[in-house]
DNA sequence: CGCCGAGTTGAACTGAATCAAGAAACGTGG
DNA sequence: CCACGTTTCTTGATTCAGTTCAACTCGGCG
C-alpha cells in the first residue's frame, strides 16, 4: 500500500527507515471506487491525497454547469485544493475516481506534524510544488499563446496514455475547450495525417 | 536596503539575528532604473529576485511579437524565471522594470546555501510557493471560467493601484486580452457606471 | 516643432461557444 | 446474453466574444 509513496520519496529526499515508519503512521490508506468523490464542493478540504494506484481528477463546475479540470492526478502524484485545505475555507472543487483508486490521505494537523518533525518533508513538499507551480504557470502561459490543438498536443505527448484513461469531454474541459471544439479538432488531425 | 525583506521574513518566520546577518551576505542589492532589463529571453535566469521597492513585470513573446505578462513584481514580491534559474537553460521570459527599482538578487548556489544552512527559510519559500501555485491556478481556472472583464474588475479589485502604475496595454497583456478589447470594457464600464 | 508611444474607435473577420439532433458505445438489470 | 437507458461522441447551423487591421487623437519629450 506504500511503495509508490516509498518510491517517490527516496528519488527526491533522504530519509531514514524509522522517519519513514513514523511517517505511515500519518497517513490513511483509502480505497476509491471509480465515479466515487473523495470531495465534494461546499465541504473543506480536510485530506492532501497522495495517488498509489488508480487516477483522479480535481475540476470545479461554473455557474453555467460546466466542469473545467485543475487537475488529473495519475500514480505518484498529489491531490487536493490546496486552499481549501490550508485555510479550512469550504471548497470549490470536487476530487473524484475515475478509476478504482488506491489512495493514501493526510490530514492538515497531521501534515504540519510531519513537517515540523521531519525537514526532508518540508524539502520534499517544497520541490513537489515548485515543480507544480512551474507546470501551472506554463499552463496558464498556453492558453494565452497557443490555440486549443497545439494545447491538445502537447497534451498527449506529456500523457500518452491518457486518451485511453479519460473520456474525451473530460480532455477538452481540462483543455479549455467544448467538448465539441475537441471532437472537430480531432477529426482534423486524423484527415490531416 | 534590507528593511522590507527583513519585514516580510518575521512575518512568515522566525530567525534569529545571526541567521538573517548571514543571509543578508548572500544577496547582491541592486538598483535597476525604469526600462531595464534584468533578464531577457535567450538568458539563463540565474537570479531570484527580491522586490524591495518599485516594480517589475515578467513576460514572454510570442511568435507573433505579442508580450503576455506573467507575474508583477511589486514591493515584497519575488520574481523570476523558476523553470531556468533551476535547471539553468535559457529562460523565455524577460524582466524588465517598470519603475526605478531597487532589488534584492540571489544566485542558485548561494539560494542552495541558505536553505541548507537556515532550515526556516526551506519553510519561508515553500510557503511562499504554495502561496504562488494557489494564485496561479486561480487565475488560470480564470482564463477557463471568466470573461475578460470579469478578469480585468478583479485584477482592480486585487490591485487597486495598479491602474496607475502601469500602462493598459500591460493590464490587457496581463488579463489575456489585446489593447483594443480592454480598451472597449472600458468604456462601457464608464458608461454602464 | 515633429515624432513616438499610448489610447481610442470603427469595420470586417474568425475561432470557439452554443444550440440542436443523431449515432455509437457502454453497463446494468433482467 | 440480450435489451434498454444513459453517457459519450459526432456533425451541422447559428451566434458571439475577442482579434485584426486601420485610422485618428492625445500628451510628452528630444
Amino acid at each position: 500500500m506504500f511503495e509508490f509513496l516509498e518510491k517517490k520519496l527516496k528519488e527526491n529526499i533522504h530519509i531514514s527507515r524509522e522517519e519513514f515508519e513514523f511517517a505511515k503512521t500519518m497517513f490513511i490508506p483509502k480505497k476509491l471506487r471509480k465515479k466515487r468523490f473523495l470531495l465534494q464542493d461546499g465541504d473543506p478540504c480536510i485530506y492532501t491525497t497522495f495517488v498509489e494506484k488508480g487516477l483522479l481528477r480535481s475540476f470545479r463546475v461554473d455557474d453555467k454547469g460546466n466542469e473545467h479540470i485543475l487537475q488529473f492526478g495519475m500514480q505518484g502524484w498529489w491531490v487536493a485544493d490546496l486552499y481549501s485545505f490550508l485555510t479550512g475555507e469550504p471548497s470549490e472543487y470536487n476530487i473524484e475516481a475515475l478509476e478504482d483508486s488506491e489512495l493514501l490521505l493526510i490530514t492538515k494537523s497531521s501534515w504540519d506534524q510531519l513537517l515540523n518533525e521531519v525537514p526532508a518533508f518540508e524539502r520534499y513538499f517544497r520541490v513537489l510544488i515548485q515543480n507544480n507551480l512551474i507546470a501551472t504557470q506554463r499552463r496558464l502561459m498556453g492558453t494565452m499563446t497557443t490555440t486549443a490543438e497545439e494545447r491538445y498536443n502537447s497534451l498527449i505527448r506529456d500523457f500518452p496514455d491518457i486518451t485511453q484513461r479519460v473520456p474525451q469531454h473530460m480532455i477538452a474541459s481540462y483543455i479549455g475547450v467544448t467538448r465539441e471544439t475537441l471532437s472537430r479538432l480531432r477529426s482534423q488531425l486524423a484527415a490531416g495525417s
